[in-house]
DNA sequence: GGTTGTTGTAATCGAATGATTACTTAAAGG
DNA sequence: CCTTTAAGTAATCATTCGATTACAACAACC
């Protein structure tokens, strides 16, 4: 995500004579692999999508975040829509896979030391401290911002066809997931999907950044995230930072 | 917001003869008063808003939704950010509205005969019994559609400076008003308003429409809406007609 | 060393869009 | 009537954006 920005300077031009003088800046991207160069698109794409959602990004602002020229970016992709989804398909993708592997990792015992930071209060079946420790999963992939968000910019593009059957699956597919392998009941389910929607909703209005500023803001982003917060409003102040 | 579609057929002209032919189909719409107008504008900016999104909306396409021309809403309201800023506030006027009312009513004891139909499982205390009620008028709300989506649209836009200010703002006064005003407890309020993310969520993918085609969207909408449900999917249904 | 495929860009095109300008036309008020 | 004001539109402009085309340069292979 946190990429580069070098070179740019398009008026580079020929500069004709190759003299001595260094053809400095050259106005094109270091070669490599498409399937490597791919890998950077989607990356960027996540990023300005998660960011501004899909009719505000540009596949220029995708392009320029990715370190090349716009038409390279729609000619691998074929077009912003297919980019969309592709980038769509990754983030749910390592939703998923957070979520399988606390489930793995749970069921061979490898988390008995996590186990103890539990709040106690909320049961000890394997339902209820797997929905915390998903939540705890859920939370970290906060730090990313762009995984969530992007997601959360796919729920409400609804009214593109494509993108809102994609979404419908994709939240189907997740609220399958915490119901039959982590084995929670629909209800404790459905608060589990709540409580990540409200987090990613306080990510979005960017909550965390006037969280020194407003007391409100503070009790709300405490109450919700707990002991992830530290984490989220360090991510949140290097985010910032980095514009 | 099931406004009009009348008129258009730009290409009526001047007809420069006012000879007995009927002048038929006049291009330009019926003469209201600029504050009707205005509000007109505004519900028809909150549907197309709301399906939308603010980058993905026209100003064009308000106009058409309110059945005038597009450089009367520029004209009306300065820019498509003054617009969507405007709609924003009337749609988080009327989420705070309907929660006040529900409020009033229960302590003015008018309530009565909607208690007998609360779940008795969740305590009889007010904060409890209010937050029952709130959600019932929240779920009213989702018949609108415009309203909670809007809304969602905003907390999506965060990047934008102007909106997501307002969006922070708008969210933490929904906060208050349910700590505060209803009385819940933080993490009370905390959860209130996670079912309020879930359900516009699930109205944002447009669950509704595949709720006969997919055994897991329909147990997920039961589990979320409850006896809402039918009002919703026919909402729903109806909405799909109208296009 | 020439040929060929891959990686990349510059230039540009057409459509869409927010905004502006200048113009109509209905009402209101003497 | 006739002037003035309010309500509304057509026409158009400057940008922006996704996509296309044509081309450059590097690498690999024979």
């Amino acid at each position: 995500m946190s990429s580069v920005a070098k070179k740019t300077l398009g008026t580079g031009a020929p500069e004709t004579t190759p003299t001595g003088q260094a053809p400095t800046s050259q106005a094109t991207a270091e070669r490599i692999p498409a399937a490597q160069r791919r890998e950077l698109i989607l990356e960027a794409a996540t990023g300005v999508f998660a960011e501004r959602g899909y009719a505000g990004s540009t596949t220029d602002q995708v392009a320029k975040a990715a370190g090349i020229s716009q038409p390279y970016v729609v000619r691998m992709f074929g077009t912003k829509e297919a980019l969309f989804l592709e980038a769509l398909d990754r983030a749910q993708g390592k939703l998923l896979h957070a979520f399988r592997e606390v489930i793995a990792a749970y069921d061979a015992g490898e988390l008995t030391e996590e186990l103890q930071h539990l709040d106690p209060a909320v049961g000890s079946g394997r339902p209820e401290q797997l929905k915390q420790l998903m939540a705890i999963a859920y939370a970290d992939l906060v730090e990313d911002r762009g995984i969530l968000m992007m997601l959360m910019q796919a729920f409400v593009a609804g009214h593109e066809p494509a993108i809102g059957a994609r979404a419908r699956e994709g939240f189907l597919d997740i609220y399958r997931l915490v119901r039959d392998e982590a084995g929670l009941l629909p209800e404790t389910a459905r608060d589990f999907l709540a409580q990540g929607m409200l987090m990613n909703t306080l990510i979005g209005i960017r909550l965390p950044e006037i969280y020194e500023q407003d007391s409100t803001a503070e009790e709300l982003l405490e109450c919700t995230l707990r002991a992830k917060l530290p984490m989220v409003l360090k991510a949140s102040r290097a985010q910032r930072r980095a514009g």
